[in-house]
DNA sequence: AAATCGACCTTGACCGGTTTACCGACGCGG
DNA sequence: CCGCGTCGGTAAACCGGTCAAGGTCGATTT
């Protein structure tokens, strides 16, 4: 209908419009605008009226095209769609983020990728066509190719991820070695000696690092089981998990999960089986989203600042982006949130 | 250590030097790369493997400086960060999008903000700036201030809504009224008469409409209850209204929810209160994520294909931005998925 | 009085592409 | 042999900013 109102030609205002209403030059409304000496507080004035006037905003391409300054940087994640959704980790990480973002007026690029060979594809396409000025990446695993293709091609990235992962990348990271031994400690302290664990991807940087400690710390409190199963991170693995180990010969009575969702599924598998939590069995959640405390019973949890974490990372992409040496930073380690699922096992 | 490798001035490689390098002139590189007529086979293959030699892309910022176009489309998002980790709703949806950009080598521009004011603010910057070509408006509410301030400024936008909330903008639905009756129709056919309904922020256009139909369908049934508590999404507050509800005089033995998230919150309030489900009482979902699938018991659901209504709304967006005059697209309604969490209500 | 200086502002070259106007060569009908 | 259209390509203007170099001008120094 009337959409042609603002249909018209419109020519775009340009900072000339803006130069010639204040009476100026152009250089001059550019000084005014990165608020640099050269200018006098009366003219700046004007300037800026003159801009308010117009509605003029500087193009942004336009700006890096010559100064070079990108205003916006990546993240590229790997997992399916459907369990990105379910997932609470990303969105808090991915708002923690932008929390920093915000302040220097700079945006996110996000892309959801099918695996790392498209990640590396993304990447050096925003590279290449200057869309970001430095990217961020998450979910590493031994070995990761997308290391040394971004090194090779001189991208700024922080990795969210141990430093043994992240090759000569700035990272920020959390100590979850430590994090599981004290779950563990933990559960062991309640008084269980079967404990199993269900893990991401056994590819995935911190799930080697987890079930390494897990198992450490099996053996050094004498316990009896100590299996770690792998899934995808998905509520149906999860469960099905929870259903092997909870069917098997000697089950354990108590169960560490690495995300919060894998821990939801499990519990309602328990409940499918007949058994109760605590009571015949133990929960432990990790990540300690909100979710852990919309089941009934709640879930214990190694709890987590996501956000923070998100944020840090953040902070430190413009370090880097600002030519700081690569360095190493470490989160606050997870701490232990007992909730309902977690209590001492029955008596035999 | 040896990050200087990569450190070094390393001039960004240009469409000058590729020109060089194949022995033409910048112009037949241009018309190369965006397979225009004028440069010969052989020749366009000649640029294309010093291209390739060079690993050269053209640059963005540059390329959108000339013609005016631009790669990537803005998505603002007014949610507490907290909440939207929660909402696999956003993931789904945002994968959606993506996976039509993606073929049309678009992104997308992510920003959380605290309200609508600074969302306005964002899209005129976005817009002003140049850094998205159009956007996408999630969460309409009934007089919306987005909709005249996007029309003003002349951002090409599509809006996920029903069209009485979009104004002049192109935009996508889905029929709620329709499925809000189903859903009632169905709960009252299994022999429900009082049925009550957990909702999002009551200003939320598509809560209006979906409240309106759950008035309706009640009193064109012939039910008791009716009710309808508002919340903001989140499980806290579903939890807190379930907990209202199943705690009055005349208890609803049916609830709907209006997303997912409410409706896990929901079944642990029933079990806290020593209510099982759907004995006592039965529980109905909206939006059908897989969370429905991880509960015990599993959740009825209006289902709905969320990733598939983020697809549409992109693929509209390429609509407007080709011109097209505004239009409105109705998505699927969403259709009734019966699980473990309905059922005929007890005999009194 | 001439030279120096700093504050303020203008000019014009660039950033890296796209696009338009133009040009040479070649094939072809008359 | 000439004029004409087409194909393949080039040169230069342009997009909208930034920035270094330079120009004015009144005030201060020598």
């Amino acid at each position: 209908m009337d959409s042609e109102v603002t249909a018209g030609p419109a020519r775009r205002v340009t900072i000339k419009d803006v130069a010639a209403r204040a009476g100026v030059s152009k250089g001059a409304v550019s000084l005014a605008f990165n608020d640099r000496p050269g200018v006098s507080q009366a003219t700046r004035a004007r300037i800026f009226e003159a801009a308010r006037e117009l509605g003029w905003a500087p193009h942004l391409s336009a700006r890096s095209l010559s100064n070079a300054r990108v205003d916006a940087v990546g993240l590229a994640i790997a997992r399916p769609a459907r369990m990105l959704g379910l997932e609470p980790w990303f969105m808090e990480f991915v708002s923690g983020i932008e929390s920093v973002l915000v302040e220097r007026s700079c945006s996110l690029l996000l892309r959801l990728v099918r695996d790392v060979r498209e990640e590396i594809e993304v990447q050096e396409a925003w590279w290449q066509g200057r869309q970001v000025g430095g990217s961020i990446l998450v979910d590493l695993h031994d070995g990761d190719p997308r290391v040394p293709e971004l090194q090779r091609l001189g991208v700024p990235a922080v990795a969210a991820g141990h430093p043994s992962l992240a090759g000569g990348f700035t990272c920020v990271w959390t100590d979850d070695g430590t994090a599981v031994t004290e779950a563990v400690r933990y559960l062991a302290a309640l008084g269980h000696r079967r404990i199993a664990r269900v893990s991401g991807p056994a590819t995935l940087g911190h799930s080697v690092i987890r079930t390494a400690a897990f198992e450490a710390a099996v053996r050094e409190l004498g316990l009896a089981d100590g299996r770690t199963v792998a899934t995808d991170f998905s509520g149906e693995e999860g469960a099905r998990a929870t259903r092997a180990l909870l069917a098997s010969a000697d089950r354990p009575t108590a169960v560490i999960y690495d995300n919060d969702i894998m821990a939801v599924a499990g519990l309602s598998v328990t409940a499918e089986m007949g058994l109760s939590v605590p009571a015949d069995v133990s929960l432990l959640a990790w990540d300690d989203s909100q979710l852990c405390q919309l089941t009934h019973p709640t879930l214990s949890a190694m709890s987590h600042d996501v956000f923070g974490f998100g944020a840090e990372v953040a902070r430190r992409l413009f370090d880097v982006l600002g030519q700081a040496a690569p360095s190493a930073h470490q989160a606050p380690t997870p701490a232990l949130t007992p909730r309902g699922s977690t209590a001492p096992p029955r008596r035999p």
